[in-house]
DNA sequence: TCTGGGGTCCTAGGACCC
DNA sequence: TCTGGGGTCCTAGGACCC
């Protein structure tokens, strides 16, 4: 039996989330904003068909919004978050072999599956997510992960398939291939699309059946993988195990310009605090954190500076006091008035799980982890129960007034994770 | 006069993804 | 006025070592 893999991925991921707790909002053009609502994240095909782009700057489309109805919403993370998992769970029920790919994509393995009962099957997950989450979902089948997502990105595009397109169909295969620009290849952005039609390519299938010399040549092993993927020799696999993280980043723009050093150590503050949270999420800690922070090049005639700090600790720690104290240096050490900054964030690599990671001698920068590690607990716990933010430490950094922040001016209700959100539904 | 070669590690930058 | 955030992988080139 030949292989196969399925992508299936919710369309318009985080609108269909706010559709699910919102019936009105169904056939209205909806879209969601990034952080500090800057950008377009999510459109519906109502948005899209008024030009709406992926990555568009809101200010830029905030008269056509409004003229037309479009209904606009600030990220809701609480939201988008929790849903997936739902789907997720839907997904394992068709298939055990897993890879959850993003948070709104997963790929499944269904070579077990008589090829003639793939699309069934397929049509039927559909449904089943459809009716038990509220999320609509297209679904692509391909004998590669890239011709999976290949798929996917042709039901996406094309209604009459309902959803589910197949490629290890040859009919299917051979129709398609010839028909889908090279750019729409999952792994190829714009400057690896140049050098496709440089070397010829009109259609995936030209892709597909260029020299892999060539193509290693200009675009390096990634290329070759990409042209075997096509070609239906899979070159990567189902990660049913998600590898431990690398790296760990908490960064934010300002929704005012920030020009004194308190509020920047606020903000880098709480984001040291953040990061803390999700490295101790993954029992993973950190000997160095880098703290940057800088202006805007949309300031333009306005002095620019950019800088980044490097602060070492004595042992790896995942402790919010010893990162807020590290990142707090980092920030006195670097800051220099008569800038407007618009972003700060603080970042680590070369993450270590914490519990086999090499410890300092002791009186020379040992920290005390037992009793740091029962503080984060509590701390944790509390957040967890009565917010994010509930308790901060009482350190430099943590004002009881905030002067700085990060839009989120059109957020909707947290249905799934507080009580009091859960919407009430009235029956005659 | 003749002026090595091969290996590792690290970093910065590019490209891509959602 | 207003332009996101968080990841991964790959390569080239320099530093360093024996």
């Amino acid at each position: 039996m030949s292989r196969a893999y399925t992508l299936s991925d919710g369309n318009s991921f985080y609108c269909s989330c706010e559709r699910v707790f919102d019936a009105r909002l169904a056939r209205t053009p909806v879209i969601v904003l990034s952080n500090n609502d800057g950008c377009a994240i999510a459109r519906t095909p109502e948005a899209k068909a008024l030009g709406i782009r992926m990555g568009e700057p809101f200010f830029k489309i905030r008269d056509l919004c409004k003229s037309q109805g479009v209904r606009v919403y600030s990220s809701n993370y609480a939201l988008y978050g929790d849903m997936p998992a739902r789907v997720n769970t839907v997904y394992r029920g068709f298939s055990p072999r897993i890879e959850i790919y993003s948070i709104d994509e997963s790929f499944l393995d269904l070579s077990d599956v008589r090829e003639a009962d793939r699309v069934t099957l397929c049509r039927d997950m559909r449904e089943t997510v459809r009716a038990w989450t509220g999320i609509p979902t297209c679904v692509g089948i391909g004998a590669t992960k890239t011709l999976a997502k290949l798929a996917n990105h042709v039901a996406k595009k094309v209604p009459e398939l309902g959803g589910v397109c197949d490629l290890t169909d040859p009919v299917q295969y051979d129709h398609w291939m010839a028909r889908i620009p090279p750019e729409d290849i999952w792994g190829v952005g714009p400057p690896n699309a140049r050098k496709l039609e440089a070397l010829g390519c009109e259609s995936v299938a030209d892709v597909r059946d260029l020299d892999t010399r060539a193509v290693r040549k200009a675009m390096t092993v990634v290329g070759e993988r990409l042209v075997q993927e096509l070609r239906g020799m899979a070159c990567l696999d189902l990660e049913e195990v998600a590898p431990t993280r690398k790296g760990c980043a908490v960064t934010r723009s300002f929704s005012d310009r920030v020009e004194n050093l308190a509020t920047m150590e606020q903000a880098v503050a709480t984001h040291a605090a953040r990061l803390g949270e999700k490295l101790r999420a993954g029992g993973l800690g950190t000997d160095h954190v880098t703290v940057f922070f800088h202006t805007s090049e949309h300031d333009r005639d306005r002095p620019q500076r950019s800088v980044s700090s490097v602060v070492t600790l004595p042992e790896a720690s995942n402790d919010t006091l010893v990162l807020v104290k590290a990142c707090l240096h980092g920030v006195r050490k670097t800051w220099r008035d008569g800038y407007r900054y618009s972003k700060a964030g603080v970042v680590t690599t070369d993450l270590v799980p914490l519990a086999a990671s090499q410890r300092a001698f002791p009186g020379l920068g040992q920290l005390d982890r037992d009793h740091g590690a029962a503080l984060m607990g509590a701390l944790d716990a509390c957040n967890r129960r009565f917010g994010r933010g509930s308790v901060v430490p009482g350190s430099a950094g943590f004002a009881p007034e905030r002067e700085w922040s990060t839009k989120f001016d059109m957020r909707s209700p947290r249905y799934t994770t507080r009580v009091e959100k859960v919407p009430v539904v009235m029956a005659a």
